[in-house]
DNA sequence: ATATTTGCTAACCAAATGGTTAAACTAAAC
DNA sequence: GTTTAGTTTAACCATTTGGTTAGCAAATAT
C-alpha cells in the first residue's frame, strides 16, 4: 500500500474543502474537486461515500475550527474588557487567515438550517449562560452600564465577522482594494475592542 | 393579447425572486422556477432568454431594494446621531419584512465578485463622501470622539445586518426559536442605535 | 512464490438540467 | 371570416453530473 506522507484521503478533503468554501454545495462540482486533489473522480467516492458525505466532513471540519474560538471569550475567567480584547484580536486575525470559513459556514447554515441540529448535540457548542452571568455581575459592580448579555454578545460577533462574510460590499461601499481591505481588517483589531468598550464601560 | 392584471412577466420575476433567494444561483432549478410561477418552464426562456439572465433580474431588483436605504443614512443633514437612530430603527425593520435579501446579495457577491463592478457604474451607488466629511466635522466639534469615518460605517452596518445574515448561527448560539429571535431584533431597533451613540458620543 | 487485500483508473450509466422546437391557442386587426 | 401577431404547451435534445463497475497495479499476508 502507498504510503506517502500526504496521504489520499486528506488530500481529498483539502481539495473538496477549497472548492466547497468557494462554490459552496450546490456551485461545486465532484470533478472539479478531483482535479483540484490531481486524482481520478472515483476515489472521492471511494474515500467518501457521496457529495453529501463529503461535503458533510468538509463542513463539520469548518465549523470545528470556528466553535472554539467562540468558547475563549465565553469560557475563561478574565474580566469582559478584557476578554473582548483578546476575542475581537485573535478573532480577526483568525478569519483574516481563513476569510471564506465564515460566509461559507453562513451560506450553508441559511440553505439547510436543519444542519445546526445535529451541532448542538456536540458538549463543546457555544454556551452564553456564563458569559451572560459575567455580564450582569459587572453591571451590578458598577463596571458597565445596563446592557442585555445576548444583545452584546451579538454585537461582539457582528463587529468581527460582518466585515468579512460581505467584504465583496464593504470593499465597493468603502472603495477601497484588497490590500486596503486588509489595511483595514488589521487596524479593527483594536477599534473594535475600544468601539465596544466604550459603548458599554461606565467611565 | 392577454391582459390579465397579473402579467406572466411579473408572475415569472417574483417567483424566480422567491426560489433564487432561499435557493441561490447554484442551487435554483428552472422547473421549481416554473412551478412556483404556476407556469411551463419553456416560458422563463420565452421572457428571460437563459437562467442566467433571469437571476441578473432578480439580483438587480434585490440590490436596487437595499442600495437606497443606504442613501439615506449616508446623504441626508441630520445629525450623525440622529441618522443612526433612523438608520438602525428603519434598516432593521427593512430588513426583518425581507430577511432572505442580504444574505442573498452576499452569497452571491462573494460567488462572483465582479457583478458588483456593474453597480458601481450606477449614479445612486452608495457614497461614502458626505458622510466621512460629516464624521469630521462633528469630531472638530467635540461631538464625537475620534473614529475613522469608514470603520464606523462598517460599525453601523455590521451591527444592523450581520443577525440577519447569520440567523441561524445566532439562534443555536443565543438558543432561542424563531419568535424569540424577532422580539430580539425588534429590541435592537434602540438597542444598536444606543450602543452606537454611547460608543461615539462625547457625554 | 502465491494469494489476497487495498488503492487507483478508465469507461460507463442513468438521472437531472438548461435550453429548444414545432405546433396549438388566443385575441386583436383587417 | 380570415389573417396576423403574440402567448403557451408538450415533447424533445444535448450536456452535465453524481455515481458505479470492472479491471489493473501495488503492497501485504500466507
Amino acid at each position: 500500500m502507498k504510503s506517502k506522507d500526504t496521504n489520499t484521503e486528506s488530500t481529498i478533503l483539502d481539495a473538496a474543502e477549497s472548492i466547497f468554501q468557494r462554490k459552496g454545495m450546490d456551485g461545486a462540482r465532484m470533478q472539479e474537486i478531483a482535479n483540484e486533489a490531481g486524482i481520478n473522480k472515483a476515489m472521492l467516492h471511494y474515500y467518501y461515500k457521496s457529495k453529501q458525505l463529503l461535503f458533510g466532513a468538509v463542513f463539520k471540519k469548518a465549523f470545528g475550527l470556528l466553535a472554539p474560538q467562540l468558547n475563549t471569550i465565553l469560557n475563561d475567567d478574565s474580566s469582559i474588557e478584557i476578554k473582548i480584547r483578546n476575542f475581537a484580536n485573535s478573532y480577526i486575525s483568525f478569519i483574516s487567515k481563513h476569510p471564506y470559513l465564515p460566509s461559507f459556514i453562513i451560506m450553508e447554515l441559511n440553505k439547510n438550517p436543519d444542519f445546526i441540529l445535529k451541532l448542538k448535540e456536540n458538549p463543546s457548542f457555544p454556551n452564553l449562560v456564563k458569559f451572560k452571568n459575567q455580564v450582569e455581575k459587572e453591571i451590578e459592580n458598577g463596571i458597565l452600564k445596563p446592557i442585555i448579555g445576548e444583545q452584546l454578545f451579538i454585537n461582539i460577533i457582528s463587529l468581527c465577522i460582518f466585515p468579512f462574510v460581505a467584504s465583496p460590499l464593504i470593499k465597493a461601499f468603502v472603495d477601497i482594494n484588497d490590500s486596503e481591505f486588509k489595511v483595514l481588517m488589521e487596524a479593527r483589531k483594536t477599534e473594535v475592542a475600544n468601539f465596544i468598550i466604550d459603548a458599554i464601560k461606565i467611565s
